[in-house]
DNA sequence: ATTCTTACA
DNA sequence: TGTAAGTA
């Protein structure tokens, strides 16, 4: 798929990004020190932002508006895993043959449950306590 | 006009 | 996080 190329292309200044994400330059370059993205930079040290960083603040705008801190942030974004290998290498586990979940699939299935899902009366395992559920 | 880094509220 | 200062 060589549209990742594009995706990845450093494109807009931080500007441009502040709009799209309704972050400020302040939290950008914040998120910025913490690894949780890694802007491209021009011959003048000026930031290139690509779709993939765009969609990833706005990622971490949604988990900072759940309640959940830095910590708690790179431990649900910086896993960039490989579930397509990962299916390959579960069918080949038989020492897991019951219903286990590999890391992978349950950090997938915690990100999307604190990205996305959040019933009334469910109370929210952020601010770190969710470093509980990683080995 | 924009962005960058550093530093203090 | 906001913001002021001094640059590039």
């Amino acid at each position: 798929m060589s549209d990742d190329i594009r995706r990845n292309m450093a494109l807009f200044p931080i500007g441009i990004v502040m709009r799209l994400t309704d972050l400020t330059a302040r939290q950008i370059r914040y998120y910025e020190q913490h690894g949780l993205i890694v802007p491209a930079r021009t011959s003048g040290n000026q930031r290139l932002f690509s779709f993939n960083d765009v969609e990833r603040l706005l990622e971490i705008k949604a988990l900072i508006e759940k309640g959940v801190n830095i910590a708690g942030i790179k431990q649900v974004l910086l896993p960039i895993n490989k579930d397509s290998e990962d299916a390959t290498v579960l069918n080949e586990q038989s020492e897991m043959k019951r219903r286990e979940l590999t890391d992978s699939q349950l950090h997938k299935l915690l990100k999307r449950q604190l990205l996305h899902e959040r019933r009334p009366g469910q109370v929210s395992l952020i601010q770190g306590e969710l470093s509980r559920f990683f080995h």
